[in-house]
DNA sequence: GTTAACGCGGATAGGTGATATCCGTGATTC
DNA sequence: GAATCACGGATATCACCTATCCGCGTTAAC
């Protein structure tokens, strides 16, 4: 089982942008996390069909969260990434074999498909706690205040 | 995000042997369930190499639960068929880039990382709290109580 | 002792999805 | 008109899951 990669980087641009000033091209997200910048660009469309992010095109275009970062939430970007499907996939073989459970028993999930859901639904709710704004505020104690003044230096600049 | 199919198998597999009176041949275990035998196989092997399951050789051979099951969690299950690596994989991309962070605060997960950890320990949580016999028993509330003594009888004949 | 059933590990394909890149198009600003 | 940018499609590569087969050693039955 394994996440896709692409969602360390849209949260960690997530977070980027909301300490950003205005529009955030791909190219900047993606020199400032050293990734690779085609590559990312995917993921924020991604983003952008989840209407996590807004994008501006033409000239001084970029990348703008839609909402504001308290309203975004680490769940939010990770279905918008890695998508809405479930990890487990239940394929019903309770119905196979010589003694198939019933059409009407099979109305509801089986118990073990219960349980990995149940898993994923805390899953799901630890990752909804979190915001975007909650992650902002745990980088400044990590490595200090001065972090987000210093990168909105970095984005205005080196144009 | 997918976990393997073999989970799912291995689980009922596990429901299986909880009610089953002695060892258990793969090639059993595969029809009773209309899944493949070779494959199913690979999955009890790891289901024998974590101790879950303990494998008879020989004529009369096949699977026993190690332990009784309400001491074998759907948990212990996903780790041994699905492996114990995380789903998600940090790869530091805040040491990246034009402001890297410093080598002293790495020393600790990002913030980021510490957010999907505690998820996955949310998720492995729920996983833990149920057992094999939890399962067994909510079998016998959905599908009737008839079922585990027909299984045995399948079990037991046609040989 | 021979045979048959069974678990085990390795080797081997095939298929699917993640990763990564490139190009053309359209929009916007200068 | 030129430069910058988002967007979608096409493509190629790669890893991993899925699935099967074979040879080996073990055990019980005949």
């Amino acid at each position: 089982m394994k996440m896709s990669g692409g969602v360390e980087w849209a949260v960690h641009c997530c977070v980027v942008l909301s300490e950003a000033e205005g529009p955030v091209p791909a190219q900047r997200l993606a020199e400032f996390h050293g990734i690779s910048r085609t590559y990312l660009a995917k993921h924020l469309q991604a983003l952008s069909r989840a209407g996590i992010v807004s994008s501006t095109e033409g000239r001084v275009g970029g990348y703008v969260l839609t909402r504001p970062a308290d309203q975004v939430s680490v769940l939010d970007i990770v279905l918008a990434v890695d998508g809405r499907e479930q990890a487990f996939r239940c394929t019903e073989i309770r119905q196979n074999g010589p003694l198939p459970a019933s059409q009407e028993v099979c109305r509801q999930p089986c118990g073990v498909a219960r349980v990995m859901y149940a898993a994923e639904q805390a899953w799901r709710s630890s990752l909804k706690d979190v915001t975007v704004a909650d992650l902002a505020a745990s980088v400044s104690v990590d490595v200090g205040a001065g972090t987000f003044p210093a990168l909105r230096g970095w984005l205005a600049g080196e144009g």
